[in-house]
RNA sequence: UGGGGUGUCGUCAAGCGGUAAGACACAGGUCUUUGGAACCUGGACUCGGAGGUUCGAAUCCUCCCACCCCAGCCA
């Protein structure tokens, strides 16, 4: 058994907050916050911050909430909010009823802003949109000051009551700290903090028409919730200073901590919001949770288990390196877990007739087959045996090539669980010439023995019996890009989109136990890899299987193509 | 050309002045009624580069180079 966790992560935010608790900053506290805004589902880039911050709290002790960071009612749902705590739920972490929201904060939020207004540390400024940017400067320029910069406090109350009340139309007015124009952070350069939008915000309505931007609202509701480790990712390192500013301005009671780490980037797909977005409204895939999209809906449906995407956070580590994750230790990760727990079935993907001359005509045997070779504790079932049976098309090959361990002309093979068979003959089909039926004979000595003589076969074949098996879809999905960085290339990234992503297989046959496979549930098809019941498209009569992930395959390094 | 970050094996990532962990991938092998799993073996003569400090540097200092982020009334 092999010792997946021998010791509790480390990394350097966690050196930090064991270097606050050492030093009894925060009174030995650990506080996070998983913070996403509900406008778009969570992806495996998120997986890594929910396991991040859960992880910490349950580590240290602490508590980890889950807060809608809802600052923009444009593109923010109910949905989305609805999905997000699906997804976090079936991640496997528990924020109790520590579920809040910025929008529950916005009164509190304007008092803040009032209180600032009134220590001069932020003014109403009039100035369009296109004139705060002018104003701004460039990266190697200092910025102008605002000509409203020093209206006085009184105005400026005024301003911003009227701002709420609705007195004036979108863009008109913003409120923006004062801070330095000429700083050489860019972000200092007196921030907008609050904009007027009249949109209907999905869950307080029309009750307000102004709103907290993102460095406002977001440090405030850290210290409102008194978190004591604000862990985001790296672009906001920048923002840092005005996160702490505006907390020391305002004087609150709790300070956090911002720490940042580097988000993760995923190989053969991409990991950002907007470019998720493209793919499901341009039709490149079905939906959010298609199960090539990266999404944990997606994952979910695909048949990933909570488990190994938590295994998979953990092991890639937290640091600040940019980096892009190998997808082959996600798909390591998912075999890992499935390997130890799936149960083991046959299934055939493309089916060869294959006829058992010797056998009686009629004759039905029950073939105990354990559902795990290496553990017997899971049990077996009983999978019925005749004279006409199926074998995959890829494991007959009429002229054998070099190390090809299966069926061929003069061949015997192991059926799986079942007998060794010798090739007979062959019938092709008159006007393809493709290769309709294969006749063999059986070894009665064999039955899931090895033979008396002791003599060795090419290989394991799997197989399921023509007239008993049940008919079943099949879906293949491989990685949705066909080059590592999408998104690094020249050219648009839907120009890398793998045209064979999906392929789907309605001719194949399963074994029938798997007659009431419920939908969600994983299983091995031997050889083959791992397949999960698809959650939406089957049905008792019609199972749908999709392809987790196949089984790693030396074969195909053999033969040199796939 | 401003500021903030980052550079250790193909990909991640430890290392915190004492002579390069580990994982995935890769290669070879053992075993095998899954070409699966498991198990063994192999690999950075070197830490972005160049100098310097030191008995000793991936770790400290200096300079240089590369890449990422910032000029939304997005987050």
């Amino acid at each position: 058994m092999l010792q997946t966790h021998p010791s509790p992560p480390s990394d350097f935010i966690r050196e930090i907050i064991e270097e606050h608790i050492k030093t009894n900053r925060f009174q030995g506290l650990v506080a996070t916050r998983f913070p996403p805004e509900p406008n778009g589902y969570l992806h495996i880039g998120h997986a890594k911050s929910v396991c991040l911050n859960f992880g910490i709290a349950a580590q240290y002790g602490g508590t980890c909430n889950l807060r809608m960071d809802d600052t923009d009612p444009s593109g923010e749902t109910r949905e989305y909010v609805d999905s997000i705590i699906r997804d976090v739920k079936w991640l496997g972490f528990d924020w109790q009823n520590r579920l809040f929201y910025a929008s529950d904060y916005y009164e509190q939020l304007y008092q803040f802003a009032v209180h600032l207004i009134e220590t001069g540390k932020a003014y109403v400024c009039s100035l369009s949109a296109e004139e705060i940017r002018e104003h701004r400067g460039t990266l190697t320029e200092p910025g102008q000051e605002s000509p409203y910069r020093n209206r006085s406090v009184e105005e400026n109350l005024d301003l911003f009551k009227r701002m709420r009340a609705g007195e004036f139309e979108d863009g008109a007015h913003v409120l923006r700290a004062r801070i330095d124009m000429g700083s050489p952070n860019i972000t200092l350069r007196d921030p907008v903090l609050y904009r007027i939008k009249r949109t209907p915000h999905y869950r307080v309505g029309m009750k307000w028409c102004i709103y907290p931007m993102y460095d406002f609202a977001h440090c405030l509701s850290d210290s409102i919730e008194k978190i004591t480790h604000s862990i985001c990712t790296l672009e906001f390192e920048n923002n840092r200073p005005l996160y702490d500013w505006l907390l020391d301005e305002l004087k609150v009671e709790y300070h956090p901590q911002q720490i940042e780490f580097a988000r993760l980037n995923l190989s053969y797909t991409v990991l950002s919001k907007r470019r998720l977005i493209e793919l499901v409204e341009g039709g490149y895939v079905n939906g959010w949770d298609d199960p090539r999209m990266p999404t944990l809906a997606g994952m979910r449906r695909r048949g990933y288990t909570p488990g190994a995407i938590q295994n998979f956070c953990e092991r890639i580590g937290v640091a600040k390196n940019d980096s892009i994750i190998d997808m082959a230790l996600l798909d390591h990760c998912v075999r890992e877990d499935l390997n130890e727990r799936a149960k083991r079935v046959m299934g055939v993907l493309r089916p060869l007739r294959l006829v058992i001359d010797n056998y009686p005509e009629g004759k039905v045997e029950a073939l105990e087959c354990p559902h795990h070779p290496q553990n017997p504790g899971m049990g077996s079932r009983e999978t019925p045996f005749s004279k006409i049976l199926y074998i995959e098309q890829d494991d007959f090959h009429e002229n054998p090539p070099k190390k090809y361990n299966r069926l061929g002309p003069g061949r015997e093979v192991r059926l799986r669980y079942g007998y060794i068979i010798k090739y007979a003959s062959m019938v092709k089909d008159e006007r393809t010439g493709e290769i309709a039926e294969v006749h063999c004979t059986y070894d009665p000595k064999t039955k899931n023995s090895s033979p008396p003589d002791g003599r060795k076969v090419e290989g394991v074949v799997h197989w399921v019996s023509a007239e008993h098996s049940l008919p079943a879809e099949v879906r293949l999905y491989e990685r949705l890009f066909n080059v590592p960085n999408p998104l690094g290339e020249k050219e648009d990234f839907l120009k890398f989109l793998n045209p064979k992503s999906l392929e789907t297989i309605s001719t194949c046959r399963v074994e029938t136990s798997l007659k009431d496979a419920t939908p969600g549930s994983r299983y091995q098809f031997e050889r083959l890899g791992y397949f999960c019941v698809d959650l939406k498209d089957s049905s008792p009569g019609r199972p749908v299987f999709n392809r987790i992930v196949t089984l790693r395959d030396s074969w195909v390094k053999v033969s040199g193509v796939k």
